[in-house]
DNA sequence: ACCGACGGGACCGCCCGTTGTT
DNA sequence: AACAACGGGCGGTCCCGTCGGT
């Protein structure tokens, strides 16, 4: 790996934080460079503009985001399992960001939606892959007897994570976790009550 | 009412929708300008600074969003009336929006969170207000013996309003109203099996 | 007259001189802030940018040659005095030169060829007045028998344009007007020799 | 010739066709580095300035346009063949330009006049060799008899030079030949009429 | 000999807010 | 009460040139 190599992550890394927390329109170049330490000719060298930086900072967020969710989802056996282990997830995100300034799927959603289309189209990705998700985990619990037939995989992936994104907003806007906590149990008691096939 | 107060009135009501459109920071007094047909002069007689005017959009904002609210749920006489209707002002706000650019609390929670204070504190007061309000319902029900007495009012709120900004943000992410349609369904069979009481 | 429309006369005038000297790509909007003394908001309020100044500037610099030339030739009543007037314009021009750096019609008709598309169409007419100029009056004088019936108006028009402003060219990399005053000596000689009718 | 030389003249040669058709302010290192292929490492190790390169490419431009200037008109024997040749050099230039952009005597005449007296300089000796070819064969031609003793050598210098890169300056930007064609009609004319000794 | 990372500075354009003038 | 001129400053971008590495 060569040092330039090296310096575009650093880049990114920092970047992500900055923008994460300021917001793409919010944050300047001069935020990213007291950020990396480096000078304009530095971060010019890497990435052709600003908004190729934020597209780069965005793709390494979800990266990191879909990680967390992997290792924790990935270890479960059962629908039911892989389920609350996502919630886990949001749990584990509210408790050690693993950035300041909240979701940067929802920050994001939220900004870009009426400003900045090729931001706009890579969140609905990201999202419709965490939808996907769950859409998927639900299906297969459903093939595999854990989950009863009528459970509806679409409609879980929504409440899924309209429920955790709107609860991520809560909690960090009062800065108290208990509202993550309470759309966790909520969700909890939705899969069990709802979902689980009954014996 | 004087000349200068509907003026004050309508450089309110059309900086609202520039500022939920393209957020606090990345909207310019040039935009409001040219969506007031004011000048600058014209426009900071009636207001101190961008921000005083930022933070008198917000209020008006919040305002006809409530008066929605108040409108839908004060016409029910029993609780889970009342949270039903409140199912069906978040249907109406994404049909037929108020401002463009999706929620003003949810945009305006994702913004300022980190980075403007004041802004900040007055969405936490509106979507407290708003949380209280379903907390007051739930609590109302209780005491009726409309709903259980197990209900838990303050996860309720919580929970309200999470799934529903939630909604709210996935719907106008996709243009897609389907997601709110499934977190009000998901909502309403919510209220039926686990908050209404059991006859 | 306002006192903004004065302000732009000024910022015209001075910025004219300033894209005369150092070229339209050469010239920073620090030169001309500070060759008009204002700042840059003060003269983006006249010009909403750079572009729309340097044209403006051309403009100025077109009517102000082109007064020159009318002052001269329009006093004269016959073909041959008129082009003889001409000379005199051009001579005048060297001798105390309207703008600092050179014949702005020779300028922008370099710099902009490849560089400057809307630049280049406003020198492209310019330069064509000035040779229709020259045009109309070899025939008239042609009509009016004082200048010869084989006289190709057409011609001389190139001819006069061409070796004018490549004398204007020679006696400013110079700082020698003998150039320019060897050319008009060989023009007044065509004139004499070719042009005029035979009596 | 070693490697690395081979690479400096392909250097000068890409970055001459660089320099004229975008001026030497407005043609960048990233310009020429795109143009050469080489990276900036590559070509600081040959010019230690943007400068440097500007004055070598200047030379390299001259060197080109004098070889052809000495290949037609040393083929001629006579004084007025020889003029005449040089009439065919400006013609070939327009038709087959050496370098696109223009004639870079012209180019680096107008834009290093006011803000480059280095290369201005070197302008200045580049165009007074040309002068100086015109009036040694002008005056060869009065010592030979071809022409007439009457002959002003300084001032055929002058007319020639001033009048054909005046005709160079039409035809680029109307993209139209018909002007170098006058121009040259019209010298050839006056050599006819005017210098070339009556018999 | 050549590449590529990087510093520091200048560019144009836009910003917000003030001030004098209608 | 509203307009319009203007100051001062920051935004992103690109520049030239240096220097460590290959």
């Amino acid at each position: 790996v060569s040092k330039g190599e090296r310096t575009r992550e650093r880049i990114i890394e920092q970047a992500t934080a900055v923008f994460n927390a300021k917001g793409y329109a919010g944050a300047s170049m001069s935020d990213i460079m007291a950020a990396t330490g480096l000078n304009k000719g530095g971060i010019y060298n890497h990435f052709e503009s600003k908004d190729a930086l934020a597209l780069a900072s965005f793709d390494y967020a979800v990266e990191v985001l879909m990680s967390r969710v992997d290792s924790l989802v990935d270890a479960e056996a059962t629908a039911p399992g892989k389920l609350l282990a996502l919630l886990r997830v949001f749990a584990w995100n509210i408790k050690e960001p693993p950035f300041e300034g909240g979701c940067p799927l929802l920050n994001t959603a939220i900004e870009a939606d009426d400003a900045h289309p090729e931001l706009r189209d890579r969140v609905r990705v990201a999202l419709a892959g965490l939808q996907k998700r769950v859409r998927a985990i639900v299906r297969d619990g459903v093939a595999s007897g854990e989950l009863r037939p009528a459970a509806d995989a679409d409609a879980a992936a929504t409440v899924f994570v309209a429920t955790l994104e709107g609860a991520v907003m809560l909690s960090n806007l009062y800065k108290d976790r208990k509202h993550m906590a309470r759309a966790i149990d909520h969700l909890r008691e939705f899969v069990e009550t709802s979902l689980r096939a009954i014996e």
